[in-house]
DNA sequence: ATTAAATTTGACAAAAATAATCAGGAAAAG
DNA sequence: CTTTTCCTGATTATTTTTGTCAAATTTAAT
């Protein structure tokens, strides 16, 4: 039961664009190098984020990638289900071998509302706020 | 975020196991043949379920495998850590690359112990007890 | 008793399928 | 004509599946 680097990499090039909401677009090549990763991968996977319209896409000099959507409509669960594809894939009990078990998928089931649960109990923009918080150590307000 | 299918083969094969506790060896084959998966393929992931002490093996005629653990003594937690190695891996805060998300480790984290909590919350001897139950639906007590 | 045969796990390798990563150049925008 | 996204294919790595034969154990036969 592996997170797939597509969620790790989306969720976390999301909360960069969250961060400079409304300052305009900011670079694939930039956000790559600053997260360590290829800029090659990286552009597949935001592919299906902007197919969905969570973020938008500007062309050539001065371009790059920005949300299209508020931050605080936007929750990692949205990101993860997007790149992941399905949560905690199981065959569902109608579709499962002759032989296979109920509680097993009951099981499944626990699993996937315990991980949905986390994943939307906050939203990019409180993330976003907290990576300024947290990371940089820059007090939110001075006087 | 899939769960391999190492994971719920292997927890599957546990729980036949734990319904017929105390009753001799099951062959793998007849398994792999009602749970509908490849006999090689569970030969595999059996091994590090042996290797860890919770089944045991009886080669030859009559044999097969059985529990040599309690069934109230395994969680599905066991089983699925034994099977996939590490649950939801992500980088750790101190490995990741320079401009990567404290936030993000942080939400893992809350995943993961999210995840922990439900497949420790249940022993393999009450799911076979369930699975009795609610497959067979075959009345526990009959008077 | 001894040997032969059948059954079942065990070890190891190969193949197939899927996922992750990288690369080249076309298309759009300034 | 430079920058940057976009499209498409190639490469590599990982996971899943299949195949072959050896080792151990029981059952049957002589």
């Amino acid at each position: 039961m592996k997170l797939s680097t597509r969620s790790r990499y989306g969720l976390r090039f999301m909360i960069v664009l969250a961060r400079s909401f409304g300052t305009g677009p900011r670079l694939l090549k930039e956000i790559a190098d600053t997260e360590g990763l290829s800029e090659k991968y990286l552009g597949q996977l935001v592919i299906p984020l902007k197919s969905a319209g969570y973020i938008s896409a500007v062309r050539g000099s001065r371009g790059g990638y920005e949300l299209s959507v508020d931050p605080s409509e936007i929750t990692p669960l949205d990101v993860v289900l997007l790149l992941e594809g399905e949560l905690i894939s199981h065959e569902k009990a109608g579709q499962d071998s002759p032989g296979s078990l109920k509680v097993t998928t009951a099981l499944w089931d626990q699993l996937l509302d315990a991980v949905t649960g986390v994943l939307a109990s906050v939203t990019l923009k409180e993330l976003a706020g907290r990576s300024i918080d947290e990371e940089h150590q820059s007090p939110m307000f001075v006087i």
